[in-house]
DNA sequence: CTATTTCCGATACTCATAGTATCTGATATG
DNA sequence: CATATCAGATACTATGAGTATCGGAAATAG
C-alpha cells in the first residue's frame, strides 16, 4: 500500500475546498464547461496544485460541479386538474431554456452526455428524480379519472422532456405549453 | 494580394481528395468524432500536409464528414392508414439507435450539437428535411379525416423525434413504436 | 523545352493545456 | 520536537492542432 488513511499531518483546508467548488460552479454558470485548470485555481484564489489534490482529473472536477448544479429541487404543482398540473410541469421544464445563460449551459451538458456516459448518468438520474417527484400529479389524476390508469408515465414525461431537450439542443423554437398539454392529453387524431 | 485564383501549376489530386474524405467517413463510423489529424492522414495513406491543404481546421474536416453522413434519404411509407404510416416513421427513426455503432455515433453528433452551433445547424437541417419529406403522410391523413386539420405537424414530429433522441442520448431504453403511435394519436387522457 | 507555380509527402517547429514532480513553508498529530 | 501532509509556486512532460519548410513531381505559360 502506498499510504494509509492518514491521521497525522496537516489536514486539507475546508476553506480551500469551498473556494474551489464555488469557483467551479461560478465558471460553469459564467462560461459553461470550457475552463482551464489555471483559471479555476486563479478564480478560486488558490494554488493550482491544490485543485489537483482534490480532483485527480479535470473531468472529476467537472463531474462534481455538475452534480452540485443538477441537484436542484422542483415544486410539485397541485392546481386541481391534470391539465393545469401538467401545464405547470411543462412550463417549469421550459423555464430553463428561456434563460440564455442556463440554456447555453444545458446545451453543453446535454452535449457532454453524448460523449461521457458518466455525465449521461448524472443527467439521467437528475431528470428521473425530477420526474418521479411529479408522480403525485399523475396519481391524483388517475384517481380523479382524468388519466388512463394503464398509462406509461415514463413515456408521458419523456415525450415532453424529450421535446424540450431536442428543441433546446438544436436551437429550435420552444413550443407553446398549452399546445403540448393538449397534444399529450388528447393526441393528434381527428375526433370522430 | 497574396495569390490569385491560380490557373498555373499542379492541380490538387482528386484521388487524394477522395482518399481523405473516405478516410474521414470511415473513421467516423468506426470510432466516432475522436480522431487525430495524423490518424486521418495515415488512414488515407496521404501526407498530413495534404489534409491541412484541404481543410483549414479539424472542425472543418469533421463538418464535411458529417454533412456527407447526414445526407441520407429515407423512404416515405404509404400503408393506407395514419397509424400504419406513423408507426413506420417511428420505427425508421428508432432503427438508427438499435445499431450500436450508429447509436454511439448519433450520441456523439447530438452531443457535438450542444457545443458547436454549426453542427446543430447540420443536424437541424437534416432532421427538418427528413421530417418534411414525411409531410405527404400527414397530408393524406388529413384528407382521409384521420388527423386534425389544424395539427401542428412540427410538434407532432418533434415529439417523437425528441423522445427518441432524448432516450438515445441518455442511454435510456427505447420505446415501443405502438405505444408511441397510440400516445401521439389519442393521448393519455382517460376516455369519457 | 524551360521556367514557374502549385501540389505531394515528410519533417520539424510552435503553442496551449492536462497532468506530474518538486520545493519551501505552514500546520496538525504523536 | 519529529513527522506527515497540506498550501502555494514553479518547472517539467506529453499530446495534439496548426504552421513552416523542404526536395521532388506535375501541370501550365511562353
Amino acid at each position: 500500500m502506498s499510504r494509509s488513511p492518514s491521521s497525522r499531518g496537516r489536514r486539507p483546508d475546508p476553506a480551500v475546498d469551498a473556494k474551489i467548488r464555488s469557483a467551479v460552479l461560478d465558471l460553469l454558470l459564467q462560461r459553461g464547461l470550457e475552463m482551464t485548470m489555471d483559471e479555476v485555481a486563479a478564480h478560486a484564489g488558490v494554488g493550482r496544485a491544490s485543485v489537483f489534490r482534490r480532483y485527480a482529473t479535470k473531468r472529476d472536477m467537472l463531474l462534481d460541479g455538475l452534480a452540485q448544479l443538477l441537484d436542484i429541487q422542483v415544486a410539485i404543482p397541485d392546481t386541481g386538474s391534470l391539465a393545469g398540473d401538467l401545464r405547470q410541469v411543462v412550463v417549469d421544464t421550459l423555464a430553463i431554456w428561456h434563460d440564455d445563460r442556463l440554456a447555453a449551459l444545458s446545451r453543453q451538458i446535454l452535449g457532454e452526455s453524448g460523449r461521457d456516459p458518466v455525465v449521461a448518468d448524472l443527467v439521467r438520474t437528475s431528470m428521473r428524480d425530477r420526474m418521479a417527484r411529479t408522480w403525485a400529479v399523475y396519481d391524483r389524476a388517475i384517481e380523479r379519472g382524468e388519466l388512463r390508469p394503464d398509462s406509461d408515465l415514463w413515456l408521458l414525461t419523456d415525450l415532453f422532456a424529450g421535446l424540450v431537450a431536442y428543441r433546446g439542443l438544436l436551437g429550435l423554437g420552444l413550443p407553446d405549453p398549452d399546445e403540448v398539454v393538449r397534444s399529450l392529453l388528447y393526441g393528434f387524431a381527428a375526433t370522430g
